[in-house]
DNA sequence: ACCGTTCGTCCGAAATATCGGACATCGGTC
DNA sequence: GACCGATGTCCGATATTTCGGACGAACGGT
């Protein structure tokens, strides 16, 4: 049906041209979601199949509302301060991620590398919160992006409640190619995950960046089952005796924020 | 019936009583902003004006957009993930806020008070970053929630490259009466933002709340222009050594933070 | 100076989203 | 067990929002 790697998502309509402006506006911030950078109105219109017309009468109005903002020379258009408030209320609202925040934020910054709190969404690995470190070599946060399972540390302890069969039923085969082309062995992601578990945290190295290690530790709800992870994401050549630190440092994290203790 | 100070939004109508859907949905995002907590789905259509049934389809597809969650017996709804996500990619499209994002985390970490990072919206004034220190005694933030400028350490630096009669036009007067009824004379409030802009830094204390104390210090642009302002909230009785440091703390940090050196 | 392109606004027509009200459910109360 | 209030769904009518296309302005390349 659709294949969205980065895809674009039209506008989906049944018979006719006409859609709701409240849809069109679901797409519109979800296009910009996709783009991350302030972008014209007219390619907006294009990229999501709304007349141009509507488009600029739709961007008129969540400018209003500071949903928007109206960005270089007046040419582009990016999400407002509207969107901070609402997303900063939904933060506070849910109690594990507002634990969340308080631990990442302070191993980010005793420890001095990026930190990061994840969790799945449908058969998609997301990043929830990002706590950039001192190097900040990273600069873009990929909050809400979402990303193949297999790409990732976190995404071996998040399903690792399931069988194996289980496993390889939920995630979409073309999600074990990674961004290189490397086809990962789904005999291998499945050992890794046995192992995690046992070993209560997991590395991997160089899978989406050939530089980069990420060392997780797994958020379990009372029944064991893992929710969400934290992390770090550091240099590949990072010490195997500073590794093992923030190893430490993650599985205590992660087992304050385990609901029930 | 509903007197809650932040006053409400009715959808204003000209005529009838038919409104665009993508109005309704903004009414509705911005109560539940102003109410801070999950709402029942038939309240938010009584105080918001907007038709039940109405009300219901467009919950219905903000839920699936994610922009909405149900909360506890499904009774409820409040923000959901989306707004998170667009939230973040605002702050990270902002230069000087991801600045600010890292001096407020790394101020608040080491001094282990509350800190935050504040402008004006019109003629309010508003808390855009808050990041709790190890005391968390103040558990709500209050991101995007406008507050009248006299009632803030920060607002006296952030209307000071003002006249003073400017100063007293720019802000209602109703704006002047703290929430426990107190009046804040304005000739004491006019020197104050002197004294603060000699002195390169303001304090307050017992305004908003009797135990509270505000330390802050000014962003300014090139021309000298307070832009925003990066402040401590501790408790009143903080000894004056401390917050001495402190005030050196938010100094160097909004020096930072100024553009242009 | 001459095009071709993009930007933003405006307008009338008609497809349809909003609205009001009816209805079925569910829980709690007396 | 009957009553009351609140919740959530459904449906048809019509007031209105969306849409297409036209238009003038602004821009940039030749």
């Amino acid at each position: 049906m659709k294949s969205n790697g980065v895809a674009e998502k039209q506008v989906e309509e049944k018979s006719t041209g006409r859609a709701r402006g409240i849809d069109r506006v679901i797409a519109l911030m979800e296009h910009l979601h996709s783009r991350r950078a302030p972008t014209r109105i007219a390619d907006i219109a294009r990229d999501t199949g709304t007349p141009r017309s509507t488009m600029y009468e739709l961007v008129n109005t969540l400018v209003e509302a500071r949903w928007l903002e109206l960005r270089d020379g007046e040419g582009t258009v990016y999400f407002g301060p509207a969107m901070h408030y609402y997303g900063s209320d939904y933060l506070d609202s849910v109690d594990l991620i507002r634990k969340a925040r308080v631990e990442v934020a302070h191993i980010a910054e005793t420890v001095g590398e990026t930190a990061q709190f994840c969790t799945l969404e449908g058969d998609k690995y997301l990043v929830v919160l990002n706590e950039p470190g001192r190097r900040m070599f990273r600069i873009s946060s990929e909050i809400g992006i979402k990303v193949p399972i297999p790409w990732t540390a976190s995404g071996r302890l998040l399903v690792d409640h399931m069988a194996a069969d289980e496993i390889l039923r939920f995630i979409p085969s073309e999600d074990f190619i990674l961004p290189d082309g490397r086809r990962i062995a789904e005999d291998e992601f499945i050992e890794d995950i046995r192992r995690a578990r046992n070993q209560g945290y997991v590395r991997t190295t160089a899978l989406v960046d050939r530089f980069t290690t990420c060392l997780a530790a797994p958020v379990r709800d009372p029944a064991g089952r893992c929710i969400a992870t934290i992390c770090f994401v550091v240099p590949a050549d990072t010490t195997e005796e500073a590794q093992q630190a923030m190893i430490e440092t993650l599985k205590a994290s992660a087992e304050r924020l385990s609901p029930g203790r």
